[in-house]
Parts: structure tokens; sequence; C-alpha cells
RNA sequence: AGAGAGGGUCAGGGAGACGCCGGUCGCCGGCUCAAGUCGGCGGCUGGAGGAAAGUCCGGACUCCACAGGGCAGGCCACUGAGGAGAUCUCAGCAGGGGUGACCUUGGGAAAGUGCAACAGAGAGCAGACCGCCGAUGGCCCGCUCCGUGCGGGCACAGGCAAGGGUGAAACGGUGGUGUAAGAGACCACCAGCGGCCCGGGCGACCGGACCGGCUCGGUAAACCCUGGUCGGAGCAAGGCCAAGUAAGAAGGCGCUCGAGAGCUGCCCGCUCAAGCCUUCGGGUAGGCCGCCUAGAUGAAUGUCUUCCCGCGACAGAAUCCGGCUUAUCGACCCUCUCUCCUU
RNA sequence: GCUGGAGUAGCUCAGUUGGCAGAGCACGUCCUUGGUAAGGACGGGGUCACGGGUUCAAUUCCCGUCUCCAGCU
């Protein structure tokens, strides 16, 4: 699952705008799970990341340590992720996740939600 | 060997794979007449810290008027250098702490005002509870040569502040003279204060001699005084472009007799000035510059495999510098101190 | 990122020329009632966020940390 050579994480597969993130945390199907929480808006051209993580959650050092997990779990699950923006809204109880749970939380709550 | 003091350096490293952000070169594609711009691929190359932190000081920079006067207010405070400057650094001086290496604090209490609960007799040019004495005066008793004499007692007047006790602090300490008992009342030495002189030092200050009155307390991180310093805000400063709502409604003040704004707490002064303020309702919150041989603007350093060691702490740039403070697993280096053991 | 403010009993808050730690609600016991609520009486509960410093003495004054809350695009 984590074998991600040859995936890649362009530009094009990031939510960029606050107008994007405002339409997905309206419009889109929320899931909790153990370690985040995620709100799934599907569209057409292939799925998207976006991550939202208060200064409550921790120091700079874990916030950045928390995202750069969740992109890599993102990553290289590419291919197993529903064609949508998905949004990931970490709690604290993310700070002692590894890896390869993230990943497969995220690709679990983003089929879940999809499915609704 | 153990314990400790001061200062400095490092902040896991090597190899491989896949990725992320910036720069540059080349190629390809979209849009455009073009300059150009957007995207993709490949090569080369750069990519967090000693504190990036706290935002405690000081600047640069930007805007307010290229920055005025007075009052108020804030901050700083031993000496000499360094520095653009600083609640900075270095060296020194004095007080305090430590056996020591060293650490720590720093204007003025004789300009004035204020404060010191409780305890205690007394707390600021103090005071007498217990106590000591009672020479002198008073009262009583005895002796008597009957006197203005002698002896004893009382603790009434009065004297004293040595000792006890209270307190954080009680108006010098020790010894002696002295006295009824005592006391700087007097004397010797010591401590401390003030004045003056000599010597050393750029200076803070240090050493010494003489004289004086004999003691003259603490707190300015209380008001304050003296000297110095400070205009206000802050990159979400500020500037440019684009998009877009509304030429919205109600009330108040005003148009040179001047509302209001710059401008900060107040006043003065200066400048701008025909619109301004309040409430309700509505819209936007995008991009570029500022912004950097790290330089983003949803915001870049990660994941996996393997080897080595002491198994890796605190922790992530956001306009940029100089400091301070705080957090920190450990490793190494330099200088020094004390104690014990051996020779 | 920048600029302010706050932290005192379980909760909401007072507390100034530095010397006492307080109020309301809540809680416990008792009285009142046939019983409950209300009312009355009594009572417990605090490292004044933390660590240093100044002072004889600090919730208070000074310095440094921690946590929380606002405002500015």
């Amino acid at each position: 699952m984590l074998d991600g050579s040859g995936s890649r994480f362009p530009v094009t597969m990031r939510l960029k705008k606050r107008t994007d993130f405002l339409r997905v945390f309206r419009k889109g199907a929320t899931w909790s799970g153990a370690c985040f929480a995620l709100h799934v808006l599907p569209r057409a051209e292939g799925p998207r990341l976006g991550i939202v993580i208060s200064r409550k959650y921790g120091t700079a050092v874990e916030r950045n340590r928390a995202k750069r997990r969740i992109r890599e779990a993102f990553r290289a699950n590419t291919e197993r992720l529903p064609s949508a923006d998905i949004l990931v809204r970490p709690s604290p109880a993310c700070r002692e996740a590894t890896v390869d749970e993230i990943a497969r939380l995220l690709i679990e709550g983003a089929s879940r939600a999809i499915g609704r």
C-alpha cells in the first residue's frame, strides 16, 4: 500500500483557493474517523487534497508533521481514492498515527462518504 | 578519583529509490499578431534554527505633516571603552553570597512628604513594664552627748537605662574610670559618620594622616528629586491592478462667522478642508510589488530500504538585521577551584 | 504575523496609601413541614496560574515563563 514509487503529487491535485475550501465545507459529505474528519465533494477530474489544521492541534512542528504524513498517504494512494475533493481535518489523536494507518483511514472514509 | 565554576563547538551520519518548493538552461504544447503568459518533461543547482520561539529591547523600512512648542506620561540609571542604538557586549569599582574557582546587585534617604500590621514600656529628634538605686528630699524605728548627730528600714517623691523581655529593626561594640545606681559623663582600642589634606587611578574608587561631634536607622522594584531618553503607528505598514454592489434609506452637524480630519492624554501652533459622523441594509475579501543566492501565499524538507554509533532533545523561516530571555537528549574541547588518595 | 487583556473557593466575580483572603450561587449538617421546595441557623472548601527578586512582610511592587480570550487583512 505504501509503495508510492511512480506516484506524483502535482499542483492539480491540491485545493488551492479559499472558495474551493468553502464549497467543500458547505456541500461535501462528512465522515469522522478515529484520527480525523473528512469533507468529500465528488468531481470528475480526479482526486484533490486539502488539509485544515488549527493551531490548537499543537506546535508548528506537530502541525507540519501531520500535514506531511497526510500528503504522503494521499500521494501513495491516488489510484485507490475516489474522484473527489477531499478535505482532511486532523484531530489531536492523529499525532501518534503512522502513514500506514492514515492511508487506510483515508481510503475507507472517502469511499464511505461518497457511498452515501 | 570525586564534587564543582566559567567559556566554546556540534545538533546523528553514509548509500539507494520515489516525491515536494525555488532558480537556471534546453525541448514540447495551449492562448496571443507579437512582446509575453500558462502548463508539461529532462539536465544542473539551492532548500529551516541555535534558539527559526517568546515578542522583551534596539534599529532599518513604510505611512501619518521628512516630525513643531509646553504640560502630563513612559522608560533608563556605579565607572571607562566598543557600538547606528539598546533592558547590549567587554573590562573595572563597591555592597552581598560562597572554603574557593566564581555568582549576584547597582544614582540620590543630610530637598521634602509618606509607610512600618502584630508584638512590645517604647518605632523616629522614642521610651520605662519587670528591674537597679534611692546619694538628696520625705515617712517610720532604734541609739543618743538631745544638736543641724549616728545606724537601720520603707520604696513616697525622685534618679537610671546596665540586665531581662518584644520585634525584621530598640539610637554604637569591648574593657576600664566613675557613681547611690548608672549612662560617651570621661578614657583606650575598634566599627561607623562628617570635614579637610596628602598619595595612586582617565574615572567609579582605593590607601594614609589630622580634626570634629560622640552615633546621626530602613524603605525610592512608595510618592518624589537629579540627569538622560522617547512624536504616533506598524509589512494585516504601505503601493498598484482587477472584479463587484450601491449612485441605498433614516437621523445629526456644517459649507469661509468653517463641521470634520491629520494628531497621540491635554493645550498651543501648523496644514488640509466641502463635505463629515451615527444607525440600518448590501457587496468584496482575488492577483502583483513590498519579499531577499531558503523565499512560499492553502503556504515547500517527507516516505521507504539498508549500514554504523553514544539510539538522537528542544523544536519549523513568513519584511530584514543587532541583542536579550526562555526550552533543550547528549557528545566533545579549553581554562580554573575544592576535597581525598598515591609517589 | 502584529497589538491588547485576563488568570483569586466547584462556578461567576470583588479585593489600593503592601500587614484580614472575601461576597453571591452551589455543597454538607441541623431547624421548620405529614413530606418536598422556599426560608432560617451553623459549617467545610484557597500552594491568590507558575518561578525568581525588592521589602521586616507580596494577591498587591518589579522581572521571566505557562494557559486562555479578544481585536487588526
